[in-house]
DNA sequence: ACCATTCTATAACCCTCAGTTATTTGGTGA
DNA sequence: TCACCAAATAACTGAGGGTTATAGAATGGT
């Protein structure tokens, strides 16, 4: 009925007086002021304003209206400055299920970074398994799943997020940190930390041995590779990690060295194809790939955190 | 920034599901709904729905933007109603004061009919001489005066409302009871009941009787019309009311009878032009003339009451 | 496999209405 | 009476929200 800017204009000029202030505020002229009103006089059926000594005074009608109209200019800013936000991405929610390795590692720390200029998001972290991954995202109680092993399924769409490599990792002192360049079979004559065979790494890193004819030898066996590096931090032994888990850990007195030959991964975004993909998931993917970028290959200086 | 009708659309759309069922309910065309979703996207700067399988599905952002949305529609509503409840006068706030004669009579008897359609209504009565009715518009806290003696006063436009005349008012089985009409004369042989030479009544009534040569003979003074009037009711009496006062009164065995010559006064209304005169205040005038209208002259059968 | 159906998108056109500039009218005060 | 200021009027313009007609993609029934 009553449009939002005849209200406005109403408002405008019962706020200043006159027309023409009026006018200069909403930057318009004079007699858009002018006719908005008379208008808007037609239309609700009253009169507005009392033209008396060629000046303009509001009615109580008008005042009436007026006061209401400015819940409906604060709702009006409301939303614009939603959309805003929306646009900004931030505000909303953003639920991330990571795979352990990942998500130990790298995820809290980006994560705190993410949300430096976004206080106002609503975060929801979780670690799973490659298929409780597939299951949150399905059902939509997940907008991104992380994960270094890209999994087949229809319902997900997969997103290569940023380039990595197994790394070995190994006490500071250790004899191996001594090289730049780590060759794999020399895994096999020290304290080996690796994965059980079921594992998504553990499965990885049997084909890459086995691909070159090396048989894998560890004395101990870890699900993940926090726990690995844990170990390697305390002097336990050598492992081969993702170079994602690294770049997450504490660097104290442990040494990461790239491999020979080397073993490169990719980290990747999983979104459900069920649902839209949310706005501010894309710039969290975004903000890993390019938090993820300067350390992604293998250079030397990588080496030493 | 996005308009009302943007939303308008965009909710629908996520309401119903498709443009066509969206466009049908808004009343356009789907084109329009179609173009409208596309530019709002481009207005935002992201995705509001999914095309997919040429279906579309709202994003989280756009359900986010739609629910926020319900809040102005609400107001937009509210506003609505606001308006046409002050076109129609049924809210609002209407302030009348009346002199005791008007006041006391036909004022809460009409105020009562009155509101009956406009329940939102608020109201105020109040009572007082005619420079507290000048006063109390003059500074704008009433809306109405009710007055039989017209002021002359420049802050006040006068309007009639009604007119009527002075009534002779006796028990029912009294003497003069028994006339169609009554001689002023008369009542100078009754027991009188009369009013204040300082009242505007009295000073009235004076002049009536001195334009004619008669000397204003009364046994009882009084101040107002409604005193006037529940002595006649007890029998203590006959008195001259004004026709408005006795319209106003509970009728049981009193008689009310026209005067010779008949004694002409009017109703007038009263609106300060310092403010603008309510919406209300002037339809309540318009009831006031409407409602006293019949009962106006001095037909015969309004004789008795 | 094909056709009918349903939905979205595009194209080309139209018209109302909020805006413009230029000017007139009305009121007040020096 | 003139100068000044505010509101109103007149005549015009452009953009946006609307139209019809039609194309293109996906779905479902026989």
């Amino acid at each position: 009925m009553v449009s939002a800017r005849q209200l406005e204009i109403l408002s405008t000029v019962i706020e200043v007086g006159t027309t023409a202030r009026a006018a200069e505020l909403l930057g318009v002229s004079q007699p858009a002021v002018s006719n908005m009103i008379r208008h808007t006089e037609d239309l609700v059926g009253f009169p507005l304003f009392m033209r008396e000594h060629g000046r303009l005074t509001p009615t109580k009608e008008a005042l009436h209206i007026a006061q209401e109209a400015q819940h409906l200019f604060m709702q009006q800013n409301r939303i614009d400055n939603i959309i805003d936000e929306l646009r900004g991405g931030t505000i909303g929610r953003l639920s991330v299920i990571a795979t352990p390795s990942v998500g130990h590692g790298i995820l809290p720390r980006i994560l705190g970074q993410f949300i430096k200029t976004r206080p106002k998001l609503q975060l929801s972290i979780e670690l799973g398994s490659q298929d409780e991954i597939i299951r949150k995202l399905g059902s939509g109680q997940a907008d991104l799943g992380l994960s270094i092993t890209p999994p087949r399924h229809s319902a997900v769409s997969v997103r290569e997020i940023a380039n990595g490599q197994l790394m070995c990792v190994c006490p500071a002192e250790h004899e191996l940190a001594l090289q730049e360049v780590v060759s794999i079979s020399n895994l096999n004559h020290v304290s080996h930390i690796s994965y059980a065979a079921r594992t998504p790494l553990g499965q990885m890193i049997d084909t890459l041995f086995s691909e070159r004819g090396l048989e894998r030898r560890y004395f101990c066996e870890v699900r993940h590779t926090a726990t690995a590096l844990e170990m390697v931090r305390n002097g336990l032994g050598v492992a081969l990690v993702d170079s994602f888990a690294v770049i997450g850990s504490r660097g104290e007195n442990i040494a990461a060295r790239p491999t020979k030959p080397t073993l490169p991964l990719k980290l990747y975004g999983l979104t459900s194809n069920m649902f839209p993909t949310t706005n501010l998931t894309m710039q969290f993917q975004q903000f890993l790939a390019d938090y993820l970028e300067p350390h992604g290959g293998s250079g030397p200086d990588d080496g030493d955190l």
